[in-house]
DNA sequence: GTATAAAATAACGTATACATTAAGTTATAC
DNA sequence: GTATAACTTAATGTATACGTTATTTTATAC
C-alpha cells in the first residue's frame, strides 16, 4: 500500500478541489443552511491539511455562500427573502444587458438555434411533468444567451450570482405555479434578438425576470421562509 | 527590546492588511501593469510571512487585478481595451439598475441633495481646472447613487468592477476632452429620479455611461495602448 | 445553591518546514 | 560548435507547528 502523503497533487491544486467539493455540498443541500463545520473536520473529510481548506473557505465566504465565525468554523449561510430580492435585481441587470449585447450583434437564426432548442426542451419537460428537466433546460437557455453575449466578465458575474440563488430556486421549484409562460416569453425574446431589437429584448427580459422574481418571493412569504 | 514574533495581530488579520496594501500599490500605479513580485519579497516588505500574502494574492487574482504565474510570482495585469469594454458594459448594467431602483422609490429632493451637491462640486472643479477634484466628485456622485439604491449586493459588485477600471480612468483623465457634458447629464438624471421616472433614468444612465465608455476606448485606440 | 474568577481546552491565524516541480545552467557527446 | 541530458537552484503548494484568544468548565467564596 502506498502511504506517502502527497500522492496526486498533479496540476489541480488542493485548494481548488476543496473549493469545488465544499461548494457542491452546499449547492446540493448536503450541507443545508445553518450547517457548521470546523476547518479540521473538513480537512480530515477531504483528506488534506487545513491550509487549502482555509483558502477555500475564504473564497466561499467572499462568494456569499458561507460565513466564517471567529471560533466555530464555517456556517452555511441561509438565503433570506431580502437576499433573493437583491440577487434577482443584480441578475436582471446583468442578463438583460447580455440580451442587449446579443441583439446589437444581430445574430443569425443559425446562431440562435440552441436557444430555440432549449426552449423546446422546456416545453417537452413540462408536458412530461418533469420539473427537474424543465429547470435544467431553462438554465441552459439563460446560460447560452449570456455566453453568446460575448462578454466573459459578464458571464463570470452571472454564474457567481446564480450560485447564490440556486438552492432557493430548487426549493421553490415544486412550490410555485407551473411555469407555463416561460416558453412563450423565451420565444418572444428570441424573436426580438433576431430582429436586432435591443430595447425590445431588454424590456422583455426585465419583464421575464421580474415575473419570476415576484413569484419566487411570494412563495417565500407564503411559507414564512424567513431563511432557507 | 521585545522580539517575539507576534506582536500585534490584534483584530485586523494580516491577510486583510496584505490585500489592502497590495491593492493600493496597484491602484496607485506604484506597481504598474506588468510589475512582478515574488510572495517572499512581498512578505518581507510587509513584515509578515508568506501565508497571509498568498491568501491576499488569491483574492486579488479572483478580483482580476493580478495573475499568479506558475513560477514567477504575481504579475499586475494590464487592462486591455477589450477588458475596459467588458467592464463598462457590466458597470452600465449594474449602475443603471441602481438608477431604476432609486427612481422607483421616488426619493425626496432632500434625499437627492447629496447628488446635486456632488454635481456642483464637479462644476466648480471644472471651472478651477482641477481634474483630480473633478474625478473625485464624479466618483462620489456615482457612489452615492448606487448606495441609495439600497441593494448591498449591487453596491459590492459595482465597487469591485470600479477597482478594475480605476487605473485606466486615471490614466485617460488628462487625455480625454474636458468632461463638460457630465454635469448636465447628472442634473438631468437627478430630475428623472425625483420624478420617479425609472425608464427615463435608465435610458439617461445608459447614454451617460455609453458616451464615457466610447470616449475612453477612443483614447485607448488613439494612443495605441494595447495594454496599460 | 449561585455567582464569579481562574484555569484548561480548543480553534483559528500565522509562521515555518518540506517536498515537488519547473527553469536555468553546465557538461558531455556527436 | 551545437544540441541534448542531467543536475542544481529556486519558488510555490501544502503540511505541520505554534501562539493567541475565546469559550467552557471547575473551583471557591459568599
Amino acid at each position: 500500500m502506498i502511504s506517502n502523503n502527497q500522492m496526486v497533487p498533479n496540476s489541480v491544486p488542493l485548494a481548488e478541489i476543496a473549493f469545488q467539493q465544499i461548494r457542491r455540498r452546499i449547492l446540493d443541500n448536503v450541507w443545508p443552511p445553518g450547517h457548521q463545520s470546523l476547518e479540521q473536520e473538513i480537512a480530515l473529510e477531504l483528506g488534506m491539511s487545513r491550509t487549502p481548506v482555509h483558502e477555500a473557505l475564504m473564497r466561499l465566504a467572499s462568494e456569499g455562500l458561507v460565513e466564517v465565525a471567529p471560533r466555530r468554523g464555517m456556517r452555511v449561510l441561509p438565503v433570506s427573502p431580502k437576499d433573493m430580492k437583491e440577487i434577482y435585481e443584480v441578475l436582471t441587470a446583468l442578463e438583460s444587458m447580455a440580451a442587449v449585447l446579443l441583439a446589437m450583434r444581430k445574430p443569425s437564426s443559425a446562431e440562435l438555434a440552441p436557444l430555440v432548442a432549449a426552449t423546446h426542451d422546456m416545453e417537452k419537460a413540462l408536458e412530461a411533468d418533469d420539473l427537474d428537466a424543465w429547470a435544467r433546460a431553462d438554465e441552459s437557455f439563460h446560460e447560452k444567451l449570456v455566453m453568446m453575449a460575448g462578454n466573459s466578465l459578464l458571464m463570470d458575474g452571472v454564474m457567481s450570482y446564480w450560485d447564490r440563488a440556486h438552492r432557493a430556486r430548487m426549493f421553490t421549484l415544486r412550490l410555485r405555479p407551473k411555469p407555463i409562460h416561460s416558453t412563450q416569453e423565451h420565444m418572444a425574446l428570441v424573436e426580438r434578438l433576431q430582429q436586432g431589437d435591443a430595447d425590445g429584448a431588454s424590456a422583455l427580459y426585465h419583464q421575464h425576470r421580474g415575473r419570476a422574481s415576484r413569484e419566487l418571493l411570494a412563495i417565500f412569504e407564503k411559507f414564512r421562509l424567513q431563511q432557507m
